[in-house]
DNA sequence: CATTTTTTTGTCCATCGGTACAATACTTTT
DNA sequence: AAAAGTATTGTACCGATGGACAAAAAAATG
């Protein structure tokens, strides 16, 4: 596994390299064609179009962090959404770089714990008062569905193919297919497009 | 460094001895008992009382991963803020438990990126209505694209099919496609029902 | 117990969706 | 003028999707 590091200020290379064996420093276009699945690409913020280089990296199988000098909540949740699975401060000390590579690259996410503290103190209350808020204008439709059913298409819902779904509900993929026949007639939707749309506020809420 | 497992439900152990080698499946009591600090308990939401264990079992300085058969926003917050440092599937493969196992031990927290990016801005959204005025956030997203994409972009969001979209805009079908898997690549969702989910909040706008 | 509903699974097949290779023409930027 | 980005279309391939026939076991209801 080799450590790529993508910015326009040179300088912080030593950083890396006092913690990073593997340390290939260079422009986007480089990484982008050197860097290999597993491999870990730290991109600066100050680079100018960051944004749209993270799920062009990203779709190379490597895993981004995204650096940057001023940490902002807005900014970690683009970076997150695209793609990214790290967001930490471009000056973070060198233990906690390994800290966050290590994490990264098994699968998980990191942000800082103000981020993560400012969420969990603050929308837990908002999200359930969403979710008790709007869940009653689809009922009349889930309603209308057998508990087997209701599983399916809330799962459907959150884009989930049939072989998720097959998986997570622990059934043959046939056997969704069979709920999703049924589902279709009942709502009376031509495909599982229009079921997302047609549940797609119950599919804000729940989520997963 | 052991691991603890407690459910109600003995026929999962042989999930866990696949992915670990010290493997302690008993009940509540015994765990409270036994485990020591650094120690990984593996909780399912089957036990009844597991908020309750939760704070008890991270008092006694072990790490706690919470198991759910259907995972929920919900549910996943109301373990992180109990103390837990992680919230997975029950049924996840062993591969990724054993990568959840060493990244809650290394001070990371679990909780899959979709999870997080989701939770992220559900509360960002909720801040950020108060200074700015509606959703920018998906306008983000659509400013990504160029001209063209976004109008394939926004009929998709209508749950049009590829052949619509092609009569709509006086393309061909592989045209659109072509659009697409641009806007697969820069927005860093895998089809079209990932590319609605993001979008359904214009999606809704516009229909109404 | 008989009937109905629900849940489950099977094979076959046509269509759709998405990617992997392209290539060409037009526009904008440098 | 050269380079880069955008829009367009082509063929081929493969996995995902959904319907057309099924059938059978389990659960609920009478």
């Amino acid at each position: 596994m080799k450590h790529w590091f993508i910015t326009v200020d040179g300088s912080l290379k030593g950083r890396w390299k006092k913690a990073f064996e593997n340390v290939g420093s260079s422009g986007p276009e480089t990484v982008l064609q050197s860097a290999k699945p597993n491999d870990l690409v730290w991109l600066s913020t100050t680079v100018k179009n960051w944004p749209q280089l993270v799920p062009l990296i990203v779709a190379e199988g490597a895993v981004v962090v995204v650096l940057s000098y001023a940490p902002d909540d807005r900014e970690a949740l683009k970076a997150l959404d695209l793609g990214a699975r790290g967001y930490v401060h471009t000056l973070a000390a060198p233990e906690v770089l390994k800290q966050v590579a290590l994490v990264v690259t098994n699968q998980g996410v990191w942000v800082g714990q103000e981020l993560l503290a400012k969420v969990l103190g603050g929308s837990f209350k908002t999200l359930q008062q969403r979710n008790q808020g709007g869940s009653f204008q689809n009922s009349e439709y889930l309603s209308l569905l057998t508990e087997r059913e209701r599983g399916v298409a809330l799962a459907v819902a959150q884009g989930a193919t049939n072989k998720e779904v097959a998986r997570l509900l622990d059934i043959t993929e046939r056997t969704v297919k069979a709920h999703l026949s049924a589902i279709f007639k009942k709502l009376a939707v031509r495909d599982r497009l229009q079921l997302i749309l047609k549940l797609a506020p119950v599919a804000e809420q729940m989520s997963s």
